[in-house]
DNA sequence: ATAAACAGTACTCTTTTGGTACTGTTTAAG
DNA sequence: CTTAAACAGTACCAAAAGAGTACTGTTTAT
């Protein structure tokens, strides 16, 4: 698809979320899967991957599990986008790589690309796992305008939705 | 991948920034092909879609070719991405479905995504393909912060890339 | 009439992503 | 000291999306 995070990214924003709730609990991997209606071994990928970041902590052994690795307002979703698409940034190929497509102008655009890559970025940065769960009404500088175009892609609970039609 | 853009879309803003630079010429398909680096039939492709969105017009017959749609300063790099993508927009499944995981939270998340998506599309739509060619140096209100992370992907001249190692 | 160029469709191949299975390690509890 | 609950890691598979190509049709200056 297009300029959308991978479904793994965006159910670790889910969890992470979840898990911000109560900052005290200890969650264990099948626990949240159940809570949230996603798969268990797709719940623990996602969790080991985000504990190698230091985003969760984890605890072993029986009666184990997972707590947020810091407070939720030292996590912000471009940290839980870096962590689980472990892939560099930049909207396009050449945004990053030196020397890819320089055969005619002086590529202006990949330094236009970066500035967007930037902007972007910043978007990400400032919003705290915090300003997911509580109100928190405008970030710094930008007013939310409404989406122009939208809304119709498809559903995330995946797993034994049936009915419906 | 992540938040990157389709390598179409990549092309599109290739062969749109091209074109800006002789808003009169007319090109044809191939022409612009042989001169991006690009495969014939991929070009056609992007310019029938760009077309079909009225960012170039086209002229049909001998001699015919593709032309901006309109100046070039009345393109933003948005408008490309809307029309190569053919996708809604919004960087989360749930960003825009109504009602995919309403099951615990009354969904405070969901409004959070929508206002990151916000601020991104905003970014595309304040980058036009004259600011493309042409120095323009700063956007509006938003500084470029030089990237974080990390820089390499992979090259974008497909074919024939051999060698190097 | 012809050839250059756009228009449209359909198909195939490759890559990426999402998901699952399996095997190992840790540790409280009995 | 045995056991079971839970994390850790790896490897694999299947489905979907992307990218690219081929082929067939239509338009129009020469
Ligand atoms: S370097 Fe990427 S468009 Fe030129
Ligand atoms: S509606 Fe998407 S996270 Fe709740």
């Amino acid at each position: 698809m297009m300029l959308r995070i991978s479904k793994l990214t965006d159910y670790g924003t889910l969890v992470l979320t979840h898990m911000a709730n109560f900052p005290d609990r200890l969650f264990s991997a099948t626990d949240l899967a159940a809570t949230l209606g996603l798969g268990a071994p797709t719940v623990s990928k996602v969790l080991k991957t985000l504990g190698r970041h230091d985003l969760v902590r984890s605890v072993r052994g029986l009666h184990g599990g997972y707590a947020l690795g810091r407070p939720a307002v030292q996590i912000s979703v471009a940290q839980i986008v870096d962590a689980l698409e472990e892939q560099p940034f930049g909207l396009t190929e050449c945004s990053a790589s030196a020397g890819s497509c320089d055969f005619e102008h002086d590529c202006r655009i990949r330094a236009n690309w970066q500035r967007i890559n930037g902007v972007v970025r910043r978007a990400l940065e400032d919003v705290s796992l915090a300003d997911m769960v509580s109100p928190q009404p405008m970030v710094a500088g930008s007013d939310a305008r409404p989406i122009t175009g939208p809304q119709s892609i498809k559903g995330r609970v995946a797993p034994d939705q049936e009915s419906a039609r």
